[in-house]
DNA sequence: CGCATTTGACCTGCGC
DNA sequence: GCGCAGGTCAAATGCG
């Protein structure tokens, strides 16, 4: 990951850079100009800056456009750079690797934030967790009361919440579990009775991966990046792992039961019957939906055996130009850098769903997040309070973005899933901690992905930096053929073998 | 022939 | 307890 970070930072300084010098050159060779300019600087502005511009700019550029693997774009400028006397190559040299410490600097930075955002989250779902468990459990325990085979009904789930404190109870304001909790969870993690997908999992060979999917089911976060959120144990996690205990029949499926109702919906135009989110989808079923004279489709991800997740796909009943499409689940797999993009928006969405669902009072959750902490979001994003599921709306049908700097996608219908939405989801979580770096952050990976929306060459390129801001594994390039990647991604290779995405999850 | 889709049956939860 | 609706399963069917 390390050395990918370099990506987004410098490809953003070089960009602007090679513009300054470009015209600098013309005038009177001296670059000066823009060797004062400071990185970070730099960087804002080609966040913050029209997209547009700067796509044109790289792609219209002289060489090759964008070179991603090095994002050293001065390079491929180096016959006009030959041109340049020594003392100004020196300047530049020196000026290159100041600004390479810069990157190093801000990867670091950015690293540190994400790891906090990771902890936080982590508490957060682990706070929610408690709530939506103790509630759960009154039910459960009156429900099930002598069909487990615990005499302690309401023990074990709690420490399936918290394997760290079998015996106690959740304690939300220590810092979430991150390093350590493969192995605990290893040993404290319950087998689920029901029919296993874990196993699947375990196919991989990798017994690390294999942890940290059991680990998210029970904890939500484990790894760093920012979908770790919640592995919802529903499905894929724990279950039957051949390493873990057996018993606690019970406490898996209370948290499953929690874990399941959150869920993301997405409205967005489109005469595609489907939106492309990047994933690969297996349609299981067909229902037709009270009130909608449209069929209601099933669909289950087939990117990876076992991956729970399962998105439902329905017109709107009022305008059928309008495809709803409900998410539900976290990928136990790796997903190519747009579908990465999806999953981290939808991931912190259900994450709003989740932080609302504790601080409501009048039973709506996450009101509270989006008119306060996101004056704009409340025109994009919508919560229903229906009980059993708690979902967050994303309305993307809307032209008017009042976002100034991130503007609709130019074709909404060959891309059905206006991405100028995810950002805004994505800005939530930080805006949840409240700290202005990971403010920072998060208008950076707006301003980024408005970005890919507004331009389709970008996608790729782009997509890919987003994974690595949000501590991704870096995905490797796509061929050639720009962002189209849609439908034949896999998981990445050469990555870990870490669960690494939730497409949306369900929390609560 | 293998895989994906279709579609009716079945299961489950909920309200009356 | 019954009916309804949502969700899932799995055999049948279609397609490359």
């Amino acid at each position: 990951m390390e050395k990918h970070h370099p990506l987004p930072f410098f490809h953003s300084d070089d960009l602007l850079r090679r513009r300054s010098s470009a015209s600098n050159r013309t005038h009177d060779g001296s670059s000066d100009d823009h060797v004062k300019v400071k990185p970070h600087i730099m960087e804002m502005d080609f966040f913050s800056t029209d997209h547009h511009q700067d796509s044109k700019i790289n792609t219209n550029g002289p060489s090759s456009s964008f070179d991603v693997k090095t994002g050293l774009n001065l390079v491929s400028s180096s016959t006009a750079s030959e041109k340049i006397s020594n003392p100004e190559m020196s300047v530049l040299k020196i000026e290159l690797e100041r600004i390479h410490e810069e990157n190093r600097r801000l990867k670091s930075m950015l690293d540190h934030i994400t790891r906090n955002y990771n902890e936080l989250q982590g508490q957060l779902f682990m706070a929610v967790q408690k709530q939506a468990l103790l509630a759960i459990n009154k039910q459960q325990v009156n429900k099930e009361g002598v069909k487990g085979m615990s005499s302690h009904p309401i023990m074990p789930i709690q420490q399936s919440m918290d394997p760290r404190r079998p015996s106690t109870t959740l304690d939300v304001n220590e810092p979430s579990a991150t390093d350590d909790k493969r192995t605990e969870l290893s040993a404290s993690s319950p087998a689920n009775t029901t029919t296993s997908t874990m196993d699947v999992v375990s196919k991989d060979g990798n017994d690390d991966h294999h942890r940290a999917v059991q680990i998210q089911g029970k904890h939500v976060f484990v790894e760093d990046g920012i979908d770790q959120t919640c592995q919802e144990s529903w499905g894929t996690s724990p279950k039957s792992s051949p390493m873990v205990d057996e018993p606690k029949k019970e406490e898996e499926q209370v948290p499953e039961v929690a874990f399941k109702k959150a869920r993301v919906s997405v409205r967005a135009r489109s005469e595609a019957p489907m939106i492309i989110d990047g994933c690969q989808w297996r349609k299981y079923g067909q229902k037709m939906a009270k009130g909608n004279p449209c069929p209601r489709a099933y669909y289950r991800c087939t990117m990876a055996v076992g991956c729970p997740v399962r998105k439902q796909v329905q017109r709107c009943a009022e305008d059928k130009s309008i495809l709803i499409t409900t998410y539900e689940g976290n990928h136990n797999h790796h997903l190519p850098p747009a579908a990465t993009a999806m999953a981290k928006t939808t991931s912190a969405a259900a994450a709003m769903v989740l932080s609302g669902s504790t601080t409501s009072k009048d039973g709506l959750p996450n009101s509270g997040y989006f008119h306060s902490s996101l004056p704009y979001a409340s025109t994009m994003a919508t919560l229903s309070a229906s009980p059993p599921f708690p979902t967050i709306t994303l309305d993307l049908t809307q032209g008017a973005n009042p976002v100034p700097f991130i503007r609709p996608p130019p074709s909404p219908p060959t891309f059905p899933l206006p991405l100028h939405g995810y950002p805004k989801l994505s800005a939530l979580p930080a805006m949840q901690i409240g700290q202005q770096q990971q403010q920072h952050t998060a208008s950076m990976v707006e301003t980024v992905t408005a970005a890919i929306a507004s331009d389709p060459n970008f996608t790729a390129v782009l997509a890919a930096a987003i994974s690595t801001f949000m501590g991704a594994p870096p995905p490797p390039l796509p061929p050639s053929n720009n962002g189209n990647n849609s439908t034949t991604s896999q998981a990445l290779p050469g990555s870990p073998q870490l669960p690494q995405s939730c497409t949306t999850f369900s929390t609560n």
